[in-house]
DNA sequence: AGCACGCCGACT
DNA sequence: GTCGGCGTGCTC
């Protein structure tokens, strides 16, 4: 007797482990439920039987339910026996198969050790694998018939119309000028698309009706790629290895390094460590060349925000139509289309968001993260995964090895590199082209405060606008803060209005003149006079984007020979919430003479712009002050990166960092391209307070919509924790008492948290896997753990 | 006795 | 997440 282990797609703890059914010896057992609607196989199936395979959807019976669920293994009896506590003469057999696999033996056994090493739900992980919206569901009819529903994202096809039998025999006739347009156009093209002929002459459905029930015409439905732009399959001309550039000694040696680890395959990483503007990204790409000629495949991760049609093509000119591309802003049907491309082999290169990771692609030899100290590559809801550690686990699996590429390489995996004899490191300290690093020079703000001057940009920022834009240049402004004001403030009684659902004070938005809350997306308009006491005096504090925009607009106009027509382009969320924007906005600002961007942090990565001379941070200590572990690491890092805009070709760059903290080592080391010099002085606090990557941490997060039940509930769980921790944890190992989160708010839903630490190296779900197992489900609160978290706010 | 409602445990 | 079993309590 062959049995499967199916995970049910029902998202409940309760449900949540692999359930053993038994595999129908024959198809005579098959079929006792409805197959979808009207069509009687599953979707891409062509009517062909499906066998029971590790990663097919199937259909079983769970109670007097049928539900969907996915295959994870396939054994015979003997083998690995039935579950605990369950009679094998009581199990009962599949219904159903009810997809093609979405996922081999590897996916079911990554799913597996994400659910393990993350403490989430199992369903969630596999769940990672199957492309979203394209998995079939049960669903029970009026009259109690179990009834699978096909998924709303499918294949698509579009209408060819080609001749058919009779076509030479075709008379035309009066009043039939549909018909003859049709046949025209089938004269002139050979074929031709239902879609376009009814763009060119009109409504045809009818005409082709006629004609083909006469024989001239043949309808065929032919399988369509969805695409938009860059990121279609089809897309672009085949080119590979299209004048390649050559390679600085810093870059062979890199590329080196990399390919041989990857074909060592024993899953070593590869940092390459180079500044901004050195190349990392002709050392990826020469070292998936290698990978492609051995016949593997290559895996490249970018974080979402720099997944444009720049980053893509890059890769599309090098490998063609060989590269597939996945990130989320593409509708659910374009991902199912790359997703299948993926499947079909015929993509060798896929290049997307962290959740590429997921995609059916085989034999794969490398791993890339590109901008591996970026935080999205941690999910930030279940399954809490982190894009680099899968990698590096898959990696370890097939035989590959993991890229991982920054200039600012995160704290972990610069202690990895120390520490781990399979990390290893490629230092590109140089740009590829030769050009110096931009000087950098920090502005004390508070020394200019004291000086009389009010502005927000200071004498140097001020000189160096005129200077550079006057010439024709660029400038590039930051300031991690949107909106026009951090918030308001009542000069007389001292109220800040605040968000009703979250622990945040509300930004002001000049334009409409209203509250925002950057945390739920509420908006209300700005009360002219305090809500409190009725005073009209509420003062506007801190300065966000929009604000700068309008001083530097006013600043503009008075320089000489900048004037009114220099644009300034503001990029921040409020400007690239539209598809499209973002890119937009780039094209803009490369298509000017002079001209200023202006933006958020999402400014900070990637932009590479010859003429951008000057680059300013307006204030370098938004980020500082954040309560949490990694402020001054982000500090830097957003410093460093930022200031890699300026100056990366002929001309030479000038980066301004202004600050109210001159003495913070973070904008000092940056400034002065000095990590060594931050990690000195950051290091020892981490190692002091027990943080990573001196430690391992876990944050259990208890939230819910009623106050004292999530604060009961969250002392509950820091009993149990503590509990678990004594009876699996050990030395070293310690948990902080439950406190509501530095977010105590957010979208009404109130947040606790309790930090577990352990020595480095020790593996936290020792413990807080028996403690969720063991937990008992809150009717209103709710309770996950969040394994190396990115932050603990 | 007959039935509505709610809670609780099982579901392979 | 849902279903069914069983207890409680109300009504015919």
């Amino acid at each position: 007797m062959r049995l499967a282990s199916v995970v049910l797609d029902i998202p409940t703890q309760a449900l949540d482990a692999p359930y053993t059914y038994v595999v129908p010896e024959s198809d005579a057992a098959y079929a006792p439920v409805t197959l979808f609607d009207e069509v009687d196989a599953a979707p891409g199936t062509d009517g062909e039987e499906l066998a029971v395979e590790v990663g097919c959807a199937v259909v079983v019976p769970l109670g007097s339910r049928k539900v969907v669920g996915f295959v994870l293994d396939v054994r015979d009896l003997d083998e690995g026996d039935a579950p605990d506590g369950v009679d094998p003469a009581r199990l009962r057999p599949i219904d159903a198969v009810a997809s093609k696999p979405y996922f081999n033996e590897e996916g079911a056994a990554c799913a597996r050790w994400i659910a393990d090493r993350y403490i989430a739900p199992l369903s969630a992980c596999v769940r990672l694998f199957t492309p979203p919206g394209a998995v079939p569901k049960m669903t029970r009819s009026p009259y109690g018939a179990w009834q699978l529903v096909a998924p709303e994202t499918q294949e698509a096809d579009d209408r060819w119309i080609v001749p058919g039998p009779a076509f030479d025999d075709f008379q035309p006739r009066k009043n039939a000028a549909k018909q003859d347009a049709v046949v025209s156009a089938l004269k002139s093209g050979g074929e031709a698309k239902v879609v376009e002929l009814t763009a060119q002459v009109g409504a045809v459905s009818g005409a082709i009706a006629a004609l083909e029930k006469k024989g001239v015409v043949t309808v065929e439905h032919r399988r369509r790629m969805r695409s938009v732009g860059d990121a279609g399959a089809s897309a672009a001309p085949v080119r590979p290895s299209a004048s390649a550039p050559k390679l600085t000694d810093d870059q062979a040696r890199a590329v080196e390094l990399v390919v041989q680890a990857s074909r060592r395959g024993k899953g070593e990483a590869v940092l390459v460590d180079g500044v901004t503007g050195s190349g990392k990204t002709e050392v990826y790409l020469r070292a998936i060349e290698d990978v492609l000629a051995h016949g593997r495949t290559a895996c490249v991760l970018v974080p979402e925000i720099s997944l444009t049609p720049q980053t893509v093509g890059r890769f599309r000119r090098r490998f063609g139509d060989k590269v597939a591309v996945i990130h989320s802003r593409m509708s659910p049907g374009e991902r199912y289309d790359q997703w299948d491309f993926i499947k079909s082999g015929l993509a060798r290169v896929v290049v997307g968001a962290r959740s590429a990771l997921f995609t059916p692609l085989e034999n794969v030899g490398l791993y890339v993260i590109d901008e591996e100290h970026e935080g999205s590559y941690k999910q930030d809801s279940a399954p809490r995964y982190h894009a680099r550690d899968v990698a590096l686990w898959m990696a370890a699996r097939n035989g590959a090895a993991v890229v991982l590429g920054s200039a600012t390489p995160s704290i972990e995996t610069l202690h990895a590199c120390a520490k781990d004899p399979r990390f290893h490191r490629a230092l590109l300290p140089r740009r590829a082209n030769g050009r110096p690093m931009p000087v950098v020079q920090v502005v004390d703000m508070a020394k200019e405060f004291g000086s009389g001057s009010r502005s927000m940009f200071s004498l140097a920022l001020k000189r160096a606008l005129e200077e550079e834009l006057s010439a024709g240049r660029k400038a590039v402004l930051m300031l991690n803060q949107r909106g026009f004001a951090k918030f308001l403030l009542c000069r007389e009684c001292g109220f800040v209005p605040e968000c009703p659902s979250c622990s945040t004070s509300l930004t002001y938005h000049e334009r409409g003149a209203e509250l925002a809350c950057h945390h739920c997306g509420r908006r209300e308009p700005a009360p002219g006079r305090c809500p409190e006491c009725g005073s009209p005096y509420l003062k506007k504090f801190g300065a966000g984007t929009q604000r700068v925009e309008s001083e530097l607009r006013g600043l503009l106009n008075e320089m000489e020979g900048v004037g009114t027509d220099v644009p300034i382009i503001r990029m921040d969320a409020d400007t690239t919430s539209r598809k499209g924007a973002h890119q937009q906005l780039l094209e803009t600002f490369a298509a000017a003479d002079a001209a200023v961007l202006l933006g958020t942090q999402m400014i900070a990565k990637g932009l590479d712009f010859d003429d951008v001379t000057l680059v300013g941070v307006i204030n370098a200590d938004t980020t500082l002050h954040i309560p949490d572990y990694r402020a001054s690491e982000r500090t830097f890092s957003l410093v460093e990166q930022v200031a890699g805009r300026a100056g990366r070709a002929e001309l030479p760059g000038c980066v301004l960092v202004q600050t109210y903290e001159g003495d913070s080592v973070p904008i000092r080391a940056a400034a002065a391209y000095d990590r060594a010099a931050f990690l000195k002085d950051e290091l020892p606090k981490r190692r002091l307070l027990r943080y990573p990557p001196y430690a391992a941490m876990a944050n259990v997060l208890v939230w819910g919509k009623n106050e004292s039940e999530v604060a009961a509930e969250a002392e509950a769980v820091h009993k149990a924790v503590q509990t678990s921790v004594r009876d699996f944890g050990g030395d070293g190992w310690s948990v902080l008492p439950a406190v509501p989160c530095v977010l105590a708010k957010l979208r009404n839903t109130y947040r606790w948290h309790v930090v577990v630490r352990a020595p480095a190296g020790e593996d936290l779900s020792r413990a807080l896997l028996p403690f969720m197992r063991r937990r008992r489900a809150h009717p209103s609160v709710s309770v996950a753990v969040d394994v190396d978290p990115f932050d603990v706010l």
